[in-house]
DNA sequence: CGTTCAATTGAACGCCGTTCAAGACAGGAG
DNA sequence: CTCCTGTCTTGAACGGCGTTCAATTGAACG
């Protein structure tokens, strides 16, 4: 049967998902899909934007947050969610880092992020800023998880943060840009 | 005369400023100093290696801040000094996000942002957070601005955000983060 | 049966990081 | 002056990469 784009995407996913983004490469997915790597480009212009479309699979099964909720509730919970999604998917952060940057509506979960930060009451002015400070600390915390457990495969002696300290400097973060805390309170946990 | 580490460096940080990282090849190195590739591999254990030199020579000419400052100007003073720096370097986010993700440590300019970090009041457990937080904030805006700069080089029609709006995000995001404001006021400019 | 046309092959182009035996070339010891 | 030793460089190769493109397949349709 004739390769599909779905199939094509889905599989740079799973490929993404199990070795990483270095062995991501467009000759590696043609031979897991048993083609040559010309075929590749029949259903995808370049691997950039395969990129793209990895990103928006990553993150198509983030669910949103339940409507009733205030919106500094709701942006917590799917700031979260996000990162959840990504934190277990080796290279995640590069690779929506890439879309974000390469287009900043590209990602859907990502747009829907920056609505809630309008509604929030964040003036129009900040609200790309805001949005970007989000966007770039949920990416960060996963890329920095990520390092850490690489890190920590490779030397079994280096004890860094594991996951839950990671989760939790996340937490932190998010209710300093929430509701402030360097100049103010620090929430507890 | 025989080549140096330090040369290798320079030329390396050169290259970077002038061409963007995609440009940075070993190869391209090499050619640039009139020698051959492997040469390279006699002052430098790796490509890796030598980003992360060249991520420290990048921050190398930022200036402590004035140790009269409160700890949280310092904190701005030195996190926009750090933006600046790497502003006008094409990719320079991505070397020094690399080089921090490798070692939290190996990046003079951001050890001391978390030294700041912790005499402006942060509790002992949230100072790592608070520091990634930044750097990613920091990391984040740059790559931004860049790509900003990037997408309105290739098309012209198109406009984004120029550097001066960017830089303005930058600010707003560090006055939420220092002193907080989705969740009570905005500070003018 | 012949044609058409989406889909794939196979081969090439010009890059990349890295390795390593072999050579060049200084400077000190005999 | 010769020889050696240790530092540094070359030249060539290895196995990868993203991308392009003429030629070919193969199924569906008239």
């Amino acid at each position: 049967m004739a390769l599909t784009r779905a199939q094509v995407v889905s599989t740079a996913v799973d490929l993404l998902r199990r070795y990483g983004l270095a062995d991501l490469s467009m000759r590696r997915l043609a031979r897991e899909l048993d083609v040559q790597p010309g075929a590749l480009y029949w259903h995808v212009a370049s691997k950039q934007e395969l990129l793209v479309e990895v990103a928006g699979a990553l993150l198509a099964e983030v669910p949103e947050p339940r409507d009733d909720l205030r919106a500094h509730e709701a942006l917590a919970v799917l700031s979260t969610a996000v990162r959840a999604a990504l934190a277990p998917v080796p290279d995640a952060a590069d690779v929506v880092g890439m879309a974000y940057a390469a287009e900043r509506a590209a990602v859907p979960a990502l747009r829907e992020l920056r609505g809630l930060v309008g509604r929030a009451g964040v003036p129009a002015e900040a609200c790309e800023a805001v949005t970007d400070l989000l966007v770039h600390h949920i990416l960060g915390s996963v890329a920095l998880e990520q390092n850490e457990r690489q890190a920590g495969a490779v030397d079994p002696s280096y004890v860094g943060r594991d996951a839950a300290e990671v989760a939790a400097s996340f937490a932190v973060g998010l209710d300093v840009i929430l509701c402030g805390s360097v100049g103010t309170k620090v929430s507890g946990s």
